[in-house]
DNA sequence: GGTGTTCTGTAGCACCCGCTTCAGAATACG
DNA sequence: CGTATTCTGAAGCGGGTGCTACAGAACACC
């Protein structure tokens, strides 16, 4: 009953997403924006609002094609401890290919606190990593893979921690035996490796 | 033989640490600054050359006020393994006290991977402060405090990148028991505190 | 084909950006 | 005091900012 979009929203979304994660929120312009996307001004703002919203809508989609996807196929296919393994060498692996760091990061320090609503889904994304790693270590403990004295809680919040340390010290030095060492004392956190029976 | 500063440089550059430290880089005009310091655009320029220049100028000074001095202070006063442990709890107070989290952080975010000047900078204050625990560590282990056995340059990577997660957490989720969670497993991993004698 | 509705390109709004210019103010030195 | 030199306030440069207005294009439905 009208003119039907000349635009893919999700294709137009990663190009968004390519922006404000190269050159941040303040530094990407509506026209820049506009350019990548192949999208003209009047588009854009009928499409997404207006810069604010564009970059929500875009967060949430790098969040979701990004952290959740790992996660997502990370739990199901390996073991607890593994997991874990596994989703600190991808992250070490991706902090030394990628010169942008980690979208997630970026907007926490140049948004979280001065933008409520960004800054809750800054927050609920963060807990969303903790809880797969308590999860991740719940489940290490019941299956001996991992120690059971410290609560699951706490090794959660150790290993959220140092994995954002990682992607922050990457943007500075993207030196892999830097990562490599903490990656490694944050597993040796989970206690010793058990033999395989 | 002509006409002296109007302005103390250390003053000035206090409140541009503040304006940068609090809105970053990108988010800051030079009109702002120039308010809060108090100078003139002539002066600003005049004192600082450009945007970038001050800005470095007050990244530098910032570091020196803040994390080079608590370094020294902790590591002339306390035995190594507690000035690990006052340095992280400095931190987790720092932390939920100060909303703008850490400028060195959020310059690593902002600037490091499109200004090279800028990343070489952040990555030599990353180093100082890795240097530092590596120090302690390495007395640490020779005094029996800390466990010899992982080697001490890993652990203090780790150490570097959960302090760097504790003060990124808490943009935007300034939580006690998150932050404590972290910081005390990273104080675990240096091995069981020894009985006082 | 006509009509109603949504989309899109162009032009432009008011405002802010980093930075320069320049005349005059303020000092140290002779 | 006169002069040389530096500093400072005010005005303004070209260009970029986020965003809006509006006419016309493109489709679904009758």
């Amino acid at each position: 009953m009208a003119r039907p979009r000349g635009f893919d929203e999700n294709t137009v979304l990663d190009a968004a997403i390519d922006r404000f994660w190269a050159d941040g929120y303040a530094a990407t312009s509506v026209r820049n924006l506009g350019a990548a996307m192949g999208l003209g001004t009047a588009s854009l703002y009928n499409g997404f609002g207006d810069k604010r919203g564009l970059f929500i809508r875009a967060l949430d989609r790098y969040l979701d094609r990004t952290m959740r996807a790992l996660i997502t196929r990370i739990e199901h296919t390996l073991p607890p401890r593994a997991a874990i393994g596994a989703c600190l060498e991808h992250i070490l692996e991706t902090s030394l290919d990628d010169p942008r760091g980690c979208l997630l990061i970026n907007t926490a320090t140049e948004l979280a606190a001065h933008d409520p609503d960004i800054g809750q889904e800054v927050a609920s994304r963060f807990h969303e990593l903790e809880a797969f790693f308590c999860r991740a270590i719940e489940s290490g403990q019941r299956d001996g893979s991992i120690r059971p004295e410290p609560c699951a809680a706490d090794l959660a919040r150790l290993l959220v921690a140092v994995v954002i340390g990682m992607r922050v010290l990457a943007r500075s030095r993207p030196d892999a035996e830097l990562l490599r060492g903490a990656s490694r004392q944050a597993m040796a956190a989970l206690g010793p490796c058990p033999p395989p029976r």
